[in-house]
DNA sequence: TGTATTTTTTTTGTCGACACAAATTTTCGC
DNA sequence: GCGAAAATTTGTGTCGACAAAAAAAATACA
């Protein structure tokens, strides 16, 4: 609650409220400046965006149906936990979700969705050649999220976006272990499957996403493992 | 807006509010009571439910964020259309949710999920037997919904619920064209599901789902391409 | 000093009211 | 009569206030 807390006082267009809480919240569970398990106080949020209640509960109650948060009856709602007991259920319907929409697009991709998708590869592959461990996660996320969305399958994509969503988070906790050769790997992997879309090669498309998905599975549990056994060494 | 519509005048627990109302709405939604388009006036909703407007717009909110309702900014939020021109999309997603779920079922599901799958299905078997097909379309989506948990994966969970909802609401536009001999199949199809869950069968199971799949899609497509014809007529 | 009970405080759930935006009707000029 | 502008109506978005529920604090009692 620091940099984005103050915002302006009270000149906001009539509807834009909820919207506005919403995105504001969003943000900060998803950098982790609000914490898993934090609880979030309608007054005082309500204060410090200069604000009524009402927009702030629908906002909640919006951000509690995406699972960002979890409302405990006549108390306060927290911010949802990472439940690192059953990642393995969040990686398995991630790496579906990923081969789905990459096959998806290479079948439905029209050609401005190309352009968007190559947009998104460039703005990544220029974090990745700055080393800026945060901007690879967020646009990371936007690249798979264009190709989500040229695969024009609503119900896909808002599964995808939710869990690329909580990946984002889970990455974030770990972000100081970027400082390594992989995401090197993962421009590359990118590359290779903006091309096998274009070449509308569904079957190449499915095979790199998967591959693509292992790999960042299995980068997130060695991240986890190395996480857990400093734990341990305490 | 008939039968459940008057319910009591102002004698429920503090905080049951909202879910009430969503409640409400989203069984008037499924079965068509409220047919897609209708504007929800939410003064009107105040009064009938008998309560403030504070708890019925957030339960608005979360049926929005199911996609049950459009909200018009500034303007009244309507029940959802059925966009009949992507329907392939929805039975894409569909066909690969009953599989994943029959899936992770046989794999993960435990003592007593078979126990409540099972009941399921006798209530399903039981709505064939009646002829009922109101009944059917709500005890199949329990059925379905009961191996989805039996699957452990929340996310691929959620999304099928979603979709069996649609669903839901898709066969209830269609429900007079049910007295024909097709269900007795499903019936037996449902049996053979559980019994290769039951034998922790994957790969059966999967194959079960596909199959099983395609026969409600290819329903749907025909009674719809049946309404066509008839509209056609006119 | 420790524990059970009462009181206070804090925070949510709900309400009624008002302000604003869009749609609708009415009025006015031609 | 007909179309445009003004006035009215309708219904949402936001607000401040109050009541109920938990939690926290204070008190009583052993």
């Amino acid at each position: 609650m620091s940099e984005a807390a103050t915002r302006k006082p009270a000149e906001r267009k009539r509807g834009s409220g909820v919207q506005f809480v919403y995105n504001v919240l969003r943000d900060e569970i998803l950098d982790l400046a609000l914490a898993p398990g934090t609880p979030i106080d309608e007054i005082q949020l309500a204060q410090r965006l200069s604000m009524s209640r009402t927009p702030i509960r629908e906002a909640l109650v919006r951000l509690a149906g995406e699972g960002l948060v979890t409302t405990l009856p006549n108390r306060s709602t927290v911010v949802a936990n990472i439940d690192f007991l059953n990642l393995h259920t969040f990686f398995d319907a991630l790496t579906l979700m990923y081969r789905v929409t990459t096959r998806l697009a290479a079948l439905n991709h029209q050609a401005d969705d190309l352009v968007t998708i190559r947009a998104r590869q460039a703005e990544f592959a220029k974090a990745v050649a700055e080393q800026d461990a945060l901007a690879m996660i967020a646009t990371n996320r936007e690249f798979h999220a264009a190709i989500a969305a040229a695969a024009r399958n609503p119900y896909y994509e808002s599964l995808f976006l939710r869990l690329l969503d909580e990946g984002r988070r889970l990455l974030r906790l770990y972000y100081s272990s970027f400082n390594d050769q992989l995401p090197q790997r993962y421009v590359v992997e990118h590359e290779d499957m903006i091309a096998s879309i274009e070449a509308r090669d569904v079957e190449k498309a499915d095979a790199l996403a998967n591959e693509h998905a292992d790999q960042i599975v299995e980068q997130i549990r060695n991240m986890i493992a190395r996480d857990h056994r400093q734990k341990i060494a305490l």
